[in-house]
Order: structure tokens, then sequence, then C-alpha cells
RNA sequence: CGCGGGAUGGAGCAGUCUGGAAGCUCGUCGGGCUCAUAACCCGAAGGUCGCAGGUUCAAAUCCUGCUCCCGCAA
């Protein structure tokens, strides 16, 4: 079929390559314009733009696709289908009926669940224990269209926001060229979103990654992964950023144990507050939480390398009792 | 030229302001102690102090240029 992809980051790549290999003819890929990034302000192309040049498809770079030159534009190419992955942008009606196909989406969520901006991150925080793909045919509503294909995913117990990203991005692109199939052969079966069990996610900002100790470990925990690799979950060391890459609950059992083995000083359990740092050992460090303790096993303070937490207690001091969080 | 931190044996750091013999916590190797150990004791190996120039009797340290890494901002 004639294709026109459109998508910005890495997770819509797999689907790009996937289309291609399928033997899929994309005229087009448009994705978001270059913007400068990182330190120093380069210029950088985005990575489906990186893919597309690779295989030598034409890069349409519109700054609004709303605008009626853009539109025309894409009338143009007379595609049979749209393939929408993580474009960034929300298209107009002329476009969702332009091609013969409509517009497919692929939706990092098992839709009516996770509609919205960042799915992934938040399965992740929010602990879910599964998750998946949807693709849809793309109405006017954000992730609200007519489901066509699903595939569910187990979240690992370990599992970052980047690896499910990886993971899922995978297994999208094989749902989509399945979807395609399926549209192709007139097979697709379009089934209604129960729009009552919807809920929405919201864009994912740094500011996110900023820890409430008040909260609880698992909590927590569950934050330093979702946020990895991006943006991270972070608290404050005497003012400099710690970002903390990795981090486990401390087991109530194993909590008492190290209590009856390195008894606290007469006077009894005193409660230590939220943030503050309870325990100090040659590989660990464990802070206290609304609710049961947090012991950080990766961190990086602001200026340094990532590094585990025996490496960094090698070069930092620091002593129970000093506390994380803004001064 | 957006702001800032950093580069020192295998790891993480101190030392740089106030030039003058390479340090700390570990790791590695050898030995000792021990029922035993990631514990403890003794000893050893291992470094172009990011790169290139300059100043100086003397540079990790001061000056100039460059490379790489990282935090923030966008």
């Amino acid at each position: 079929m004639k294709i026109i992809f459109m998508g910005t980051p890495d997770f819509s790549v797999g689907t790009l390559e996937a289309l291609l290999a399928a033997g899929h003819e994309v005229t087009l890929a448009v994705t978001q314009p270059d913007k400068p990034k990182g330190r120093g302000k380069a210029m950088q192309f985005s990575a489906v733009k990186e893919a597309a040049l690779a295989h030598e498809i034409e890069v349409y770079q519109p700054k609004r696709v709303r605008e009626e030159a853009c539109i025309e534009y894409l009338r143009g190419y007379e595609a049979d289908i749209i393939v929408v992955v993580a474009f960034g942008q929300i298209l107009p009606k002329e476009i969702l009926e332009m091609p013969r196909y409509g517009c497919v989406n692929v939706h990092a969520s098992l839709l009516p669940k996770y509609r919205g901006a960042a799915p992934i991150q938040w399965a992740v925080i929010n602990g879910e224990t599964v998750t998946g793909v949807t693709t849809m045919r793309m109405d006017e509503g954000l992730d609200t269209g007519d489901m066509i294909l699903k595939e569910e995913v187990t979240l690992a117990p370990e599992e970052t926001g980047g690896s499910l990203f990886e993971r899922l991005a995978t297994v999208g692109a094989s749902l989509c060229v399945k979807t395609l199939e399926a549209i192709e052969k007139g097979t697709a079966v379009y089934t209604p979103q129960d729009h009552t069990l919807a809920t929405h996610t919201t864009i994912i900002k740094k500011q996110l990654g900023e820890i409430d100790w008040q909260k609880s470990a698992q909590e927590i925990e569950r934050l330093t992964r979702g946020l990895n690799p991006w943006p991270s979950a972070y608290t404050y060391l005497n003012g400099k950023t710690l970002k903390i890459w990795r981090a486990s609950v401390v087991g109530q059992e194993e909590a008492d144990k190290e209590r009856l083995v390195q008894p606290q000083e007469p006077g009894g359990a005193k409660q230590m507050e939220p943030g503050c740092i309870v325990e100090v050992t040659k590989e660990s460090i464990d802070v206290q939480t609304g609710q049961g303790r947090l012991r950080l096993l990766e961190v990086q303070l602001e200026g340094k390398k990532r590094m585990c937490a025996d490496a960094f207690l090698r070069g930092f001091q620091i002593e129970a009792g000093c506390r994380l969080g803004k001064e």
C-alpha cells in the first residue's frame, strides 16, 4: 500500500522499518521540525527523520499540520493510508478523512485505558502488571477511535520505562503490519471503545521526577523505574540534584532483622522523618519514606556520572540523619 | 558563543586558591589470623595527574587553546 508515515521519536522507528520490510511503499515521512537540543543547542533530527533519510524516504516537517498548505501538500501524495505512531501533533478532520483507508494509529496501551501522551511510563509508575499495544482507526478525539488489534505485554518486576518502551515498540511494529494486512484484505474488525472505562495520562514533565518522600517506598520505587531513563527520579542532597536510577523497597522482614543485628541506641525505635537517611552501609543507603524504607542502589550526583551506591559512598561522605530533598 | 560541575593507578574521591617528593576509601595480587568470611592484620604491584603549547630553577597546581563526560535550562 502507499503509505504516509507520521512519527517522531525512537518509538516510531521500529514501525516505520517494519512497514518497509513488509514491502509497503512509504512515500513520505512526516515528523516534527528539527529543534535545538541538548548541551550547546545543536540542531538535532528526530529519530524518524534519521531513519527516513537512511531509507531514502522523503521527509516533511510541518510546524503545524492543521494549516491548509500542509493539508494540500499531503493530499498530493494520494496515500492509501496514513500510519501515525507517536507523532506529537493532533490531526485535523481533513487529514483523517483523506486516505481511502483512513488513518491508523499505534498506541502503547490497552485502550481504552491510558489514553494520551505517556502511557508507557505511567503503566510502570502505577504498578500495572499488564499493558500492551492497541492499533485503532483514528477519529477526531484523542485516542478514542475504533480498535483494530490489541496485544498484551506483561511487565517484568524490574521493568523500566525504557525497557518497556523498547518492548512495546517491537510489539507495536509487528502489530501495525498485521493491522495493515487485515485492512488490505478487508478482514479488519473495528471495535468501538467502551468510553466509560477510559483513563487518561498526562504528559510527563521533568518536575514529576522530584521525589516526595511522604509517599510510600513502593510508590517511589515505581517512580524511579517508570522515569528511567527519562527524565529520571531525583531528589536533592546538600542543594545539589541527586538522581535516583535504581532503588529497592526494604522489606519489613529485612528491616526488622537489621534492627536486631544492629540495635538502635537506647531510647528505642525513633521514627525518622521521611527523607532522612536511616542507615548507611558499605554499599547501600536506606532512606525513610512515608511508608517503609527505600534502599538507593544506583545514584548520580549533579555533574557526576551515574554510579552504584557502593562506588558513590567511597568518594562521598554521607551519614545517617542527613536529609534528602529541598532545603 | 545559554548557565554550571568534572577529567588524578582498575572504581569512587582528596590535593589545584597559597607551585616544591602521588594521598584517601576500596579493588587486585601475595602472606598472616580464623571452624569460617564480603571481617581483621602485614606486605606488594599498578599513575603519560584528559590532550597540546606556554610561564618557571621547579607545574596535578599558574596562563592559552582543544577533546571528552555530566547537571540545569530549552
